[in-house]
DNA sequence: CGCTTGAGGTAACGATGTTTCCTATGGTAA
DNA sequence: TTACCATAGGAAACATCGTTACCTCAAGCG
């Protein structure tokens, strides 16, 4: 007993340490960059040595990729808000915008989630299937929008959400396109484009693009 | 006379060393990833040492800058082959998928246009305005498609075509799509969606799609 | 011909990710 | 209980990175 209570309070304690250097990690790329990610930095910053990185993480690759999961569970952080909306157009729209939001207010993170191999970071397999997983409740949104839509067909036209919502707030983000006006019209217009190519009913009014 | 030939031979020799930097700088990168950019390494390609980078570009930096500006010029590369074709749509169709060739052939090389801060670097607005300038065969590629169109609405059209374009090929490269015939028929739907939301007449069966 | 200017090599500097060595603490078998 | 052992984590060294003083030296100038 006494002895099972130490052996969890060791694994709490290693849990506590995991989680303090994620948050640690994730506040110095949301104050100073990704680049400015030091495993000495973070380690100063949670009072131990850089050793405790490779011992809970295996190195600087696992705590990107710690954080990359991180990231993306991030994305469904917005959902409770969200769910409460009736209409399930209303609410796909919502989960589109809060996406551009969640990306446009932690650059660095969705740096993170879809930057280049620089950072001599590759996320496993398993963390692209989590990352994907995470696009679950916007088809199952999107299955209520267009009832009788199989799995299959579903998993497409998300892939095709995914896609043009992607592409708009990368190009955004690397300031590529005009101004946070342009960027809005795009953002909204090329996604009303992709559900009315799959015929998704889609009000159109739902979307205020000026023309 | 001798003057200006020994200058000029000086000015040429400049250009020559820029030219080995930059084209060994693109083999190292298509060989073994950005990460492997050095410049000692680069250095040692070309036999000199790395302040010859300093004196020319900068510093590593200044290197990427001049990579990313070669980078998006290699986009043109595949015009002379496509401005032969007759129609416009299938002209248009071309060139987008020559993107989607040149991002897949060289995948490191699309890293450094669209990579992220990890590399500390960051194009400049006048570097950000030239790769918004290799867009200029497509958007003329484009009015011919629609004819009375005007330039800002050709402008906002070839934006959204490049953020479904690039967010299928960034998804693809980071393998978030499922196998490649998947992103074939993403690439062409996503691209037929938005011509077709802007009223681009674009002949469905010119994209084989299987449904 | 003496002077200046600038490109480019050498070697050092600070910082990075990683590894090696060591210590100490908690669990385990006799 | 006691002696052994496994493991987490600290300190310091290592290889390598971008960068920078310092120097050399050849080309252009009066």
């Amino acid at each position: 007993m006494a002895v099972f209570d130490a052996r969890q309070q060791r694994a709490e304690m290693r849990q506590d340490l995991r989680a303090a250097l994620l948050s640690a990690a994730a506040r110095i790329i949301s104050e100073d960059g990704l680049g400015a990610l030091t495993l000495r930095r973070l380690a100063e910053r949670v009072n131990v040595s850089t050793k405790a990185v490779y011992t809970l993480f295996g190195g600087k690759e696992g705590l990107l990729e710690a954080l990359y999961l991180d990231a993306f569970d991030g994305l469904e952080v917005f959902a409770p808000e969200i769910t409460a909306i009736a209409s399930p157009q209303e609410r796909l729209l919502a989960l589109a915008r809060s996406y551009r939001t969640y990306a446009l207010d932690w650059p660095d993170r969705y740096a993170v989630m879809f930057g280049d191999a620089a950072t001599g970071f590759s996320p496993s397999a398993e963390s692209r299937r989590h990352a994907w997983n995470t696009t679950r409740p916007m088809r199952h949104t999107l299955m209520e929008c267009k009832p009788g839509m199989s799995a299959e067909e579903a998993d497409f036209v998300m892939r095709a959400m995914w896609a043009t919502m992607h592409g708009v707030v990368s190009l955004e983000l690397r300031q590529l396109i005009g101004g946070r006006e342009m960027a809005d019209r795009l953002f909204d217009e090329t996604l009303i484009a992709v559900l009315n190519h799959f015929a998704v009913p889609f009000p159109a009014d739902l979307v205020k693009v000026p023309r």
